[in-house]
Order: C-alpha cells, then structure tokens, then sequence
DNA sequence: GAGTGGTCTAGACCACGTT
DNA sequence: ACGTGGTCTAGACCACTCC
C-alpha cells in the first residue's frame, strides 16, 4: 500500500503551514521525530522533505536547535545552461553559425586576469554569430587555453567551439555572470541592429580544476531573457 | 568507523571518472546495485549520489535503462535572490531607500496580462529608489494587488514594500527574468545617469496560489551583475 | 551532557520502461 | 516478464551545538 504520506506530501504540507502563516517567518517548527509521529512514517522520509526545503531556502536547520522558518528567505532561481544551437532548436527555431575569426592572439589584460594567467600568453581567439532562422541571435566572443586542449579540430565551421567543448572537455568547473551592456558600433553592426542598443551578456569562465580552458563573453540580441520559476 | 565512502565521497569519485573521461558523455556508467558493491556500501548511500548528479544535470537516469553520463548537458546555473537590504549590506555598503511615487491607478495592459488579472481594476503603484552607499543602486517599480493583502502599512516609507512583502506573504509562488533594456530618460535622471545607457534589469510576478500578488520591474544601475559558480 | 539533524544500513516493495 | 531506479522502514551511530 503506498503511504498516504511520501516526502512530498510532507513538503507540501510544509509549505502549505508556511504559507498559511500556521508556521510564521522565524518560528520553529517540530522536530523530525515529533512529524514522524505525526505523519506516520519514518524520520527518514521526514528529514529528506526537511532537506528540501532547507536546500531551498525555506528552513533553517541546525543541530540541537532544530528547524526554523527563514527569517529572511533567501529564494534560489535556477536556470538551465545549455550549448546555443540546442537552446534555438528548443525555441523551434533553425541554427545556423558563422565563424567571423579565428586566431592565435595576446588577450588583453581582463582576459588574462579571468583565466588567473600571466602575461604575453598568446590564445586562440573565436568570433562566432550564432544564428535562429537565419536572425542574429548572439554575438560570441572567446578565448581558448589551446595548451591544454587535445586533438584540436582543423577548423570550428563543421562543429561550434561550444559543442565540441561540451562533447571534449565535459563537466568542466566554472562560473557564470549576466550583465547588461551597450552594444558596441561593431556588435550592433553585426547583429543588425542600429545604436544605441542595450544587450543582454552572459560572461564564462571554466576550469578544469587545475588549468584554465575558455573564457567567453555572450551578447544576446534584443528581445532575449532568461527566465524561471522561484 | 566513518565509512570511507560516503555519498559526497561516491559523488566526487563519480565526477572524477567523468572529467577524467573514463565515463563518456552518452556511455552507460554501472547500476546503482554493482556501485555499492564496489564501494562497499548500501545502495541507498549509492542513490543519493547519482540523484544529486542528475538533479545537476550530469547524469541521465530511466528505470531499467540505468543511469548514462549527460549527452547533451544542461548545467544549473542557481543564483541567490534576497531582499535588496540584504543584497546592499551583503557588500558592506550601506543601505537607504526613496519612496519615488505611491498611488493607485490603472496599470497598464501588459502588467495586467502578466497578473493574468482583467482591465481596469486599480492597483497601488510604487515607484521607489534604492541606494547603496546613497549612490542610485536600483530602480524599482511595483504593482501591488490590495485586495489580497491584509493589513497594508499606513505608508511604506519606514519598511519596504519588499521587506514588508518578505514578511507577510512569505513564499509565494513566482517567476522572475532577466533581460537588458535600454533606460529611459526618466530612469536615466533618476538613476543620475547620462544616456544612452544599459541596465540589467530583473522582473517578477508573485501569486499566492490562486491570487496575484504582485509584478514588479528592477531596473539596475551600470556595472551590476549576478553571478554564480557553475 | 543532552537534544537534534546528518548519514548510513539492510531489507523491502513499488513504478516505470524495456523486452 | 524482468531489470533498474525511486522510495520507504526501523534502527543505529555520529556530529554539531547549546546548555
């Protein structure tokens, strides 16, 4: 028979206490064993749904204090990364791309400085257009570690940087940063779009624990958000 | 004893075999029942592992099938959203607010349609500027739906809507996006910014399940970014 | 020292999806 | 039908923190 009570159930009556103010903001709220008891199930199922909610940002858990409703709820959006011909295909849009440059050069310092490397190294800098029904749809600007990278493809037209990172050096460690941005009289140019124009940029940086491998920056077109349920 | 492998350990080791690409993107990795032996441990202990890397999008898990390294992987990029108090003094920059406007009145169509609420009914218009350090931080825009809400403040010049919202609707149903617009000349004085100039700008929607709460629009000052580890 | 959450175990049954 | 993950149980021990 399947219990009338899963840990979901205890996490949605959790919620349900909470948002009925039954369980008001910086009150404690009984122990594990306490809605076992109460639910009739056993202290496991209580503490994953517990665990939950704490992950969440709705408890507040400490040892021997017990659990607390969040003071001041620090609420967790996620979004979904994912490589740029599948986030257009997922939209029922065609992808296309063009390679505008490809080249070893110096980076300039803030480069450098992201990846944590000296000076007077040279990278392989990438310019890609990506497009969405033939539409501009980002501008993409990036450096590559090409020192650490094996088997390099001959040239990025057949297959995106993005990709063939994804398939060669997967699950790299990183970091993410949005910022909004003019474009500048070159990126408008590129996109299409006449100034002045604000874009929406998505900058990356990933490691692969010990060596850097890329940094790009991502200026999307007008029109693009990123966007989740809290 | 401290088993030698717990989940965080069994974790770790199963990413190390990812990066490493003795576990391919696509290729099946063992069940959970043959990991347990080679750990030495209960599966349950397994489970919670591959669990979390398959909330992280790393691993692919279907019953029967077993669980696959990610093809396609979709990483969680999961930012922190709090209160703007908290975000200001997070800095160690001091915090204060301007109650810019208060009044009720018609929203426009698109803020109604986002409310999912029908025309013409009035709603409290806030318009409020928050500083950091008394520089412009953030410019803030809210509709509030009254007729839901017990118990308004007389005025909201001593708490912030956003506080007080915090307080007294705790964890409300919502979605939230980012995108970048170009300011306006009023936002553009307000913020004490010459144009044209780009902000990031973040809105959200709250429900309490059945009501709308509330849309709000922020619009933030030059050099802001959210950011996050990967 | 004592109370509470964090984790682990060994076993069980079920849900789902492939065959 | 069968194999695999998803969940639950009853119990145990430990880690942390407050007293």
């Amino acid at each position: 028979m399947k219990p009338p009570f899963g840990w979901e159930a205890i996490r949605a009556e959790v919620m349900r206490r909470i948002r009925a103010r039954e369980w008001q903001p910086g009150q404690s709220i009984p122990t594990e064993e306490q809605m076992a008891a109460e639910f009739g199930c056993a202290r496991a199922t209580v503490n994953r749904a517990l665990r939950e909610l704490a992950l969440a940002g709705v408890l507040e858990r400490r040892r021997k204090s017990g659990s607390r409703v969040a003071l001041n709820p620090v609420r967790k959006a996620s979004f979904d990364i994912t490589v740029t011909r599948l986030e257009v295909e997922g939209r029922g849009q065609s992808y296309a791309f063009v390679l505008l440059e490809e080249r070893e050069q110096v980076p300039p310092a803030a480069v450098l400085d992201r990846l944590g490397m000296a000076g007077n190294q040279q990278l392989l800098h990438l310019r890609t257009l990506h497009l969405a029904d033939a539409v501009p749809f980002l501008l993409e600007d990036r450096w590559l570690n090409t020192g650490v990278l094996p088997d390099l493809p001959r040239d990025f037209r057949a297959m995106s940087v993005n990709e063939w990172l994804v398939r060669n050096m997967p699950f790299t460690y990183g970091d993410i940063a949005f910022s909004a941005a003019l474009a500048t009289p070159e990126e408008a140019r590129l996109l299409g779009l006449t100034e002045p124009v604000a874009l929406f940029v998505a900058e990356r940086t990933t490691w692969t624990g010990d060596a850097p491998i890329t940094a790009v920056r991502l200026a999307y077109a007008p029109g693009y958000r990123v966007q989740t349920v809290l």
